[in-house]
DNA sequence: CTCAAAATGAGTTGCGTACCTCAAAACACC
DNA sequence: GGTGTTTTGAGGTACGCAACTCATTTTGAG
């Protein structure tokens, strides 16, 4: 009836009596410290495993005395997203007193390979763990990999660069995404044919492209009443991203699903709703989009918006601080717990 | 442009100086133990306030040698859904052990009341925690209450008992995920008009009744088209489910769109294909269910559930034992992190 | 003013690990 | 067999706090 898990109460010293060492040689081999024969480290090593002991954490962060640091290195400029993250991370500041940790964020033009190369590796000798939206591109790899050599422990956060060593990846797959918002189109445009609009950053960013992509395969693979027009580059910029769908709203007048891509909500739903005012008889555009933000909660309440994708930026603020933590301790990543859901928020889900 | 978190270097010793008292006396103070003067821990609160003082959570954990014990009482019987809570409860056995927490799941009928609430008294003396999957009842919530008087911390997991003192709630609001079902169900219908059909285990289940009135609402306020049949009491039995499922089917030839409440699905999805092949003819049913489990999974892979409701069971283990442990620690609890969120589930963004 | 009770100071011990030193033992090599 | 090197044992200190004891001071009631 009742199931038990876990109960080690073994310590250091059960462990060296058992391998028959001192307990100066199982710290050495526990932190593979020279100077113990091959042998004997065999020996400690099976009584570890034997036993299936756990160093006990709190004893281990309060011996090693010295308080860990990790950096966030994070787009500069006003993005809405990731000024959540930073909210969620200061939301956490008792959880990191409580544990010595230390976070600071870190502004940098992210999209400048050479300045966020050398943002990265200046951090190398003061900071624990670096967690980065990165932009992948040959240099800022190189700084990874140098991170990761000098022993700094890495993740990469929102955007991924999988070429380089990078320990962990906290974000979401975003063909995926883009494969969700196209199954939402598709699907809440019920029936209807008619053409599909895409409003994106830029082709250049390589989230925006996954997700145009798996869009893209969505739509020619299970809706072809719909066909997608020529995406617009709207630089997430507002102003600009509504000038355009408004043109292209003018050209086509049979457009039933609009996917934005990136930011610019405000430009997008601005010129969304100057249609359905000019022309009232014509069906709502079905409206599918990235995030929940103040902006896309109140599109969403009042069904302006359809849906939007989401990534939970706190989950990602926290989840980067677990793996950085649990990275630097060498306990293991609890890998379900630390992936990041491709959330569908509709108005009645919302969070 | 470096933003800094956190960095209490400050300890117990530092704040006696400053409150001019010795370290014994904010220990007294820290844990609200007898002999100290009023006007004393004015000054010792105010000393831990100003400077924002957190204790060192590992030095805390490991000084009191003691490890803590949780319970989670859960239904007997084969729920997969409860299964895959202990799954994830067991992944996590590495972090706990290296914790010293000890995790114990009991088997109880959570239906009958004076059942659980004996299990649950049962409890009081030697658990630190306890997470409960709750019936509502006047039996159960006196002896909730009583375990939270002795001291206790209790978590209500997945089902809650809002009128007991318990400390938490780890789970999702059962009317937002109702509304959530009853909008996807009526936009995924895509303006066709007819009835809808509802199988749930019990109306007596408050998440289950909970569910069918938010579904309900949904559809009176925003879908005039379709008129929602009277629920089938399936049980949560895949049989009896199917049956009653297929009866209805042959009785109403408009039936566009279907809620399954509970469990059944197996039945659910039986009787739903039996009527396809039969005629082929017929536009497909909007089917939308709850959780993630291997069948939904092939369900909404081979198209033929639309999309799940879920709540992350191995979110709510995590969170459960996470809560548990903060409020035994006497630590804050990250509301935002904590809090389930309801999930919609389609075939793209599977996890 | 006296005496008991309450409040406080001073101190100790132990938790399990990290990290360090120094000496002793085992070993390899010539 | 002696040398130098590698491996190992023994032990200590420190980390910040919980929990405790005991002596001393302060307080309030009579």
């Amino acid at each position: 009836m009742a199931d038990t898990l876990t109960a080690s109460a073994l310590t250091l010293k059960d462990i060296a009596r058992q391998a028959g060492v001192s307990l100066a040689t199982v710290d050495r081999v526990l932190h593979n410290r020279p100077g113990v024969r091959p042998d004997t480290v065999r020996r400690v090593r099976e009584a570890i495993e034997r036993n299936a002991f756990q160093p006990h954490v709190a004893a281990a962060e309060l011996a090693r005395g010295r308080a860990r640091r990790f950096a966030f290195v994070m787009p500069s400029g006003p993005n809405p997203f990731m000024q959540q993250i930073e909210a969620y991370l200061g939301e956490m500041s008792a959880w990191l007193a409580a544990r010595r940790l230390g976070v600071e964020t870190i502004a940098t033009d992210v999209f400048d390979p050479s300045v966020l190369a050398a943002s990265l590796t200046a951090l190398a000798d003061d900071y624990d763990g670096v967690a980065v939206v990165a932009l992948d591109h040959p240099r800022v790899r190189a700084a990874i990999d140098d991170l990761v050599d000098a022993g700094t422990k890495v993740v990469t956060l929102v955007s991924d660069v999988p070429s380089s060593r990078r320990h962990h990846y906290v974000g979401i797959d975003n063909i995926a995404a883009g494969r969700t918002a196209g199954a939402l189109v598709g699907r809440l445009a019920g029936g209807r044919s008619g053409k599909v609009a895409i409003v994106a950053g830029s082709q250049g960013l390589r989230d925006h492209a996954e997700r145009i992509f798996g869009f893209n395969q969505v739509m020619a693979a299970e809706f072809p009443g719909l066909s997608v027009l020529p995406v617009l580059e709207g630089r997430d910029e507002d102003e600009r991203s509504g000038q355009l769908l408004t043109r292209l709203l003018g050209r086509h007048v049979d457009i039933v699903g609009l996917y934005n891509v990136g930011a610019g909500t405000q430009g997008v739903a601005k010129a969304l709703s100057d249609r359905a005012s000019s022309d009232a008889g014509r069906d709502k555009v079905v409206f599918v989009g990235h995030d929940v933000t103040a902006l896309t909660r109140r599109l969403l309440l009042q069904g302006v918006m359809d849906a939007a994708i989401s990534q939970n930026p706190g989950h990602e603020a926290r989840a980067a601080v677990r793996v950085l933590l649990a990275l630097a301790r060498g306990e293991p990543i609890l890998r379900e717990q630390e992936k990041i859901r491709i959330d569908i928020v509709m108005r009645d889900n919302l969070p």
